[in-house]
DNA sequence: TTGTAGGCGTTATCAA
DNA sequence: TTGATAACGCCTACAA
């Protein structure tokens, strides 16, 4: 098998202890010797067995996310640029990254949640997809587990992690649909104990309640942040004997679902029908028409979450324990540009 | 901390040779002593240490996949696909799944392989996007570490994993777009280093050599493999005074890209142009119009791959270790239905 | 500046 | 059916 240090340091007739001190940079070893461990050790192709060393320091360096999805593939983009900030920071940091899916609240969620954190595997999680009541904050935070999370929980005692202001993106974006003349503006949402749904949907409502429209219950739907949840939605809404003039969309993935439906309608998106996304995915940039969003930098908070997680695991001062974001509007032709 | 195997046998009066033998289901422990045992571990909230076992088992029951990216976030839903079928695959089978994300024959894509390889943080690797001459495959092999991988490259001497027939794929693309009429077929590709450019390429040339057609050297082009790479070339082949009218790109999203540019010409898609991608990316069905593509069930493929790697891993038979896929040809509005 | 030795939490061998 | 004990490979307090 590989060669250990103990093979090291007979090779160069040392004992363990300098061969290990040599590698990890003690001063306390001749700069002779240094060199030429770890000359011979790179040599022999010595690598420090992760095992022995995380059970000797009782850490892991490695930290695990759960992606929330349901089993068959997630194919919303939000998460693989997530996915890249945290693999891009962890590595920056010498960390590794433990992935995998599991249906939210499924029991395969649960025992992975074990597995890892009871079991040691990980010495932090990242936590994502938040709903209002949410038992994987509460399970960590017994167990007293690091954790950072993207969006807050209500039920959360110590939330440290990074928030996207949903709740005024929205309320932006319907504010500048009334400004450019729509009055019948659709919701289409995700599940309500989601905290970005109720986050959104109270943007939604302000946003309304500014005007003097009085909404139409009708207007406001449910999906579940896919394409094609979107896409059924949006059928829905295009039914109605008066149907909206905008829909705004709880993500992206769904409002690229409701385009779709629109397009099948023969409508032309941008002129005969507005509709907005939330997130900010590249793809947002590259639909036709280009889909009028809410960005907010999901990579940068990807990487922001790891660096504040390792903070909290490294016992280092934490400059800002919540950080706020603000997303940005950004609009294009699908809301007619 | 957490409780240890210890803390269960002092807890119970038992030896923790009793305890261990009693959780890992031995037989020869007394039922009512097993009982007791799984209890009262459960209600203590006991959960093996994954490192002590590791370094006991010498081995990691993690496998771990780089994801062959440029920094700044991975944005090809291929790699969402495949990674989440990694995921539930592993999952399902009990193991762990390391993840990051590192460019291609970058120093820091060396720094992790070893860091992993050779640290014995994983038990085997799966590899993809593939190079004609692939140090990664070359390095796995040399430290006999299990591996497999989509695609082969030239310099494998033995290659366990699957293949997915690019070759017919594309050469029976051609032959479809021909028999529509076209002629002044374009290619955009990627670098040529790549497994996947080689056939693809190949399977361009064959199907164009099969008409009278004579290619013009002009319509074949490079990109990168995004969508941006692909809006690019797309642009200069729009802008050749005899533009082509159709593309067939060496990706999906490459296709997006061009789609892209040539909306921006002005052009309708499907009916001015045809533009073909490769993959079948869930979103390719949602484009405007629905992207015509050559559909590789990448989710599967994935889930095959780790099946296939685990039973390397265990010494267990496998019914066999190249697996050829045949892709199938997607015809959607792209290219004029 | 270098070496000795103990222990991190498991699993597995052997003896009782 | 159960228990004592020795590793797995590394790090580090302490001794030399």
């Amino acid at each position: 098998m590989h060669p250990t240090i103990r093979d090291v340091a007979k090779r160069l007739n040392l004992s363990i202890t300098t061969v290990s001190r040599a590698l990890d940079n003690y001063d306390d070893v001749a700069e002779d010797t240094r060199k030429l461990v770890i000359k011979t050790a790179q040599k022999m192709g010595y690598a420090p067995n992760r095992a022995a060393r995380q059970l000797r320091r009782q850490r892991t360096d490695t930290i695990g996310y759960i992606i929330p999805a349901a089993s068959g593939g997630f194919s919303d983009p939000f998460f693989s640029e997530f996915i890249a900030g945290l693999g891009d920071e962890t590595s920056a940091q010498n960390y590794d990254l433990l992935v995998t899916t599991a249906s939210p609240a499924s029991p395969d969620e649960k025992a992975l949640y074990q597995r890892w954190a009871q079991g040691g595997k990980v010495d932090g999680m990242v936590v994502n997809r938040i709903y209002l009541n949410d038992w994987r904050l509460q399970y960590l935070a017994e167990l007293g587990l690091p954790h950072v999370s993207l969006e807050r929980s209500s039920s959360q005692l110590e939330f440290v992690g990074v928030e996207a202001d949903s709740y005024h993106g929205i309320s932006g974006m319907i504010a500048y649909l009334v400004n450019q003349g729509h009055s019948r503006i659709a919701y289409i949402g995700g599940t309500p104990e989601l905290k970005i749904d109720k986050d959104r949907y109270k943007g939604y409502q302000a946003g309304m309640r500014k005007t003097k429209i009085i909404p139409n219950p009708k207007l406001v739907t449910r999906a579940d942040l896919t394409r094609e949840g979107g896409y059924r939605a949006a059928e829905q809404l295009l039914a109605l004997v008066k149907p909206p003039t905008a829909i705004v969309c709880i993500n992206d993935m769904t409002a690229i679902g409701a385009m779709h439906a629109a397009h099948e309608h023969g409508l032309k998106v941008g002129r005969d029908i507005a509709i907005a996304g939330f997130d900010g995915i590249a793809d947002s940039a590259y639909t036709q028409p280009p889909l009028t969003t809410i960005d907010q930098p999901v990579y940068e908070i990807a990487r922001q979450l790891v660096a504040m997680l390792l903070a909290l695991i490294n016992n280092e001062p934490l400059a800002e324990r919540q950080v706020k974001i603000e997303p940005k509007l950004i609009i294009r032709e699908s809301t007619g540009g």
